[in-house]
DNA sequence: ACCGCCTATGTTTACGTAAACATCGTTGTG
DNA sequence: CACAACGATGTTTACGTAAACATAGGCGGT
């Protein structure tokens, strides 16, 4: 900065200035030093910026996994959103699980260089009193039940449970069987408590609930569990993934899809299009949920105020080729 | 720092030196200096220590999309290592495969607070002279093949693309078609050329080719073009998702996989072993990829020298379901 | 006992920027 | 014509930290 007003015969408060676009700058100076910049190449330091401003334009990440398509598609949302607002995206990776390894990565939070802190949790850790979000900056949750502490952000897993059952039920389904993801998601949670409201409300059996843990191989395992239940005709499964193994598990076992049994899943990945057959499945707008996020985030950093609720996405249903009407008896 | 110099009744410098770790400081004067950080609950500032280094610590990761699992699991291994050598992560999506959003990006960088760049690229862009990464910074690249400007590190795709084939020979089959990604992706180039060359030096002839765009859906597409061609009983898939789709195009069509027709992937994911059948493919180990990224990148800063050249990961043919001997004539 | 060296700690300074304050010239007005 | 007001620019200072240098004791060797 200094060469700069040097060459450009300015101070260097001048060169701050036309950098910042302030104005009360003359034109003519204004010319002269961005030439100057040019030539120099200059760029404004941002730490001494940081320094300044006791802000980063940054927002921090903290998640487990990009294993799954969600948390990839929710953070490729987020750093969209956050780029178009001028943000930077710092990514903080919690390698396991652990309550402990929550906490040293919150405490790690404090002096990293991050204005706001998103979290992207599919476990019920957040929620346990031992595990506390550091005070300071702003939080927003995605996928949890902190929603009384902090502003959460989520899909709208009732509502997507729901639909799926009832168009199954719709179809003429006598009940529909549910394939649930691990206990430790919360997401697999009101996927079940969806499902099972819905068939209640309807006056219909609630079978026993099966379990995966989200992988398409748990669904296989689930798959060959149901062709033990001659009675099944219609499956609610948690996510796509399940549900593809579980479709290969019913083909196997000599149960054809839809003729037998109808098959709904939950997410609606790119390839569920493709799957054998198509599947009808819950859409989730993973990408809009990351930009809520942002914007959740943002919000509180530039009002200051921090409002827990949840703010939920909508999700709908996409009807392929997985679900028919019941087999006639 | 100066409130717990204060407390602790020493100088600020002798705080920067506990904080930091220094030696010379007695273990009494340690102590309370400690306990004086605990109090306050003192965290460094790293601004000022950005400032002070000249660097952040942080390794910035320009990519495209994550909407593909190889580049999210890329991902989380360069989050993964670099978080174990105590580097932050910083995000730069690139909206648009386009030019002038490359360029946009890499001008963004220079103002960035980042100690190296690690770009995840699967097209040619990077390639054209007109798009060159600033200097100053460490580059490594992922999946280019800029080799000879920057550190590059891969996949070993051609010995994947070789063993995907060899192995579709020594069972029996006359010859191997193939169905490639897009044009400008670099890594299916580089497993076409394998393809090609492999049947060439085994004396076999070489089909034309057929061209998908990584996607379940132009998988189907070219799997429905497959069905015309009689003579088929082996196919080399560029990905596993087009497997996917073309194996259910096959499968539509009356081909059985593998008894009429043996399918090889390219990838491995998560799901290829619960397709129907379950998917032999070639497994690429993306988080090694993340972390020689990181190593890469790290050694360029610590040591200075940035040597050009390519980082070969290996790759190891899974054999599952869908390959088989060919069909008796 | 004295000198010098080493160790523990304190003081000064610089990193790059931008807010706050100071200065200078110009223009408009009574 | 003098003076106020304002606009353009320069000067000072502070952000939090850590390197470089300075100082002051203590210890061993002669």
């Amino acid at each position: 900065m200094a060469d700069v007003a040097k060459l450009a015969g300015v101070s260097s408060q001048t060169v701050s200035r036309v950098s910042n676009g302030h104005p009360g700058v003359i034109p003519a100076t204004r010319e002269v030093v961005q030439a100057a910049m040019r030539e120099l190449g200059y760029r404004p330091n941002s730490a001494a910026r940081a320094l300044k401003w006791g802000s980063f334009r940054t927002i921090g990440v903290i998640l487990f996994s990009l294993a799954n398509v969600g948390n990839s598609k929710t953070l490729e949302g987020i750093a969209a959103e956050a780029t178009a607002r001028g943000y930077g995206i710092t990514l903080i990776p919690v390698a396991m699980p652990t309550e402990a390894a929550v906490i040293g990565a919150f405490g790690r939070l404090e002096e990293l260089a991050v204005d706001a802190v998103i979290v992207i949790m599919e476990i019920h850790l957040l929620d346990a009193a031992t595990v506390g979000l550091p005070p300071g900056a702003p939080v927003v949750v995605v996928d949890s039940n902190a929603g009384d502490r902090y502003p959460v952000v989520d899909t709208d897993q009732s509502t997507g449970g729901r639909l799926a059952v009832e168009h199954l039920l719709s179809l003429g389904h006598e009940t529909v069987w549910h394939v649930a993801g691990p206990e430790e998601s919360f997401a697999s949670e009101r996927r079940l408590a969806a499902w099972r409201e819905t068939l209640a409300a309807a006056g219909k059996d609630v079978p026993r609930v099966l379990r995966g843990d989200w992988s398409a191989e748990s669904g296989y395992a689930a798959g060959q569990q149901l062709l033990a239940e001659e009675s099944v005709t219609a499956v609610f499964v948690a996510n796509d993934q399940m549900a593809l193994g579980l479709m290969n598990a019913l083909h196997e076992g000599g149960r054809r899809v839809p003729e037998d049994v109808s098959v709904v899943g939950f997410d609606d990945l790119p390839d569920s299009a493709a799957y054998l057959p198509p599947l009808t499945t819950i859409h989730q707008d993973f990408a809009e949920v990351g930009r809520l996020c942002v914007d959740g985030a943002l919000d509180q950093v530039e009002n200051g105020a921090s409002q827990p609720g949840v703010t939920l996405v909508p999700t709908r249903l996409v009807v392929r080729k997985s679900t028919a009407a019941p087999p006639k008896r």
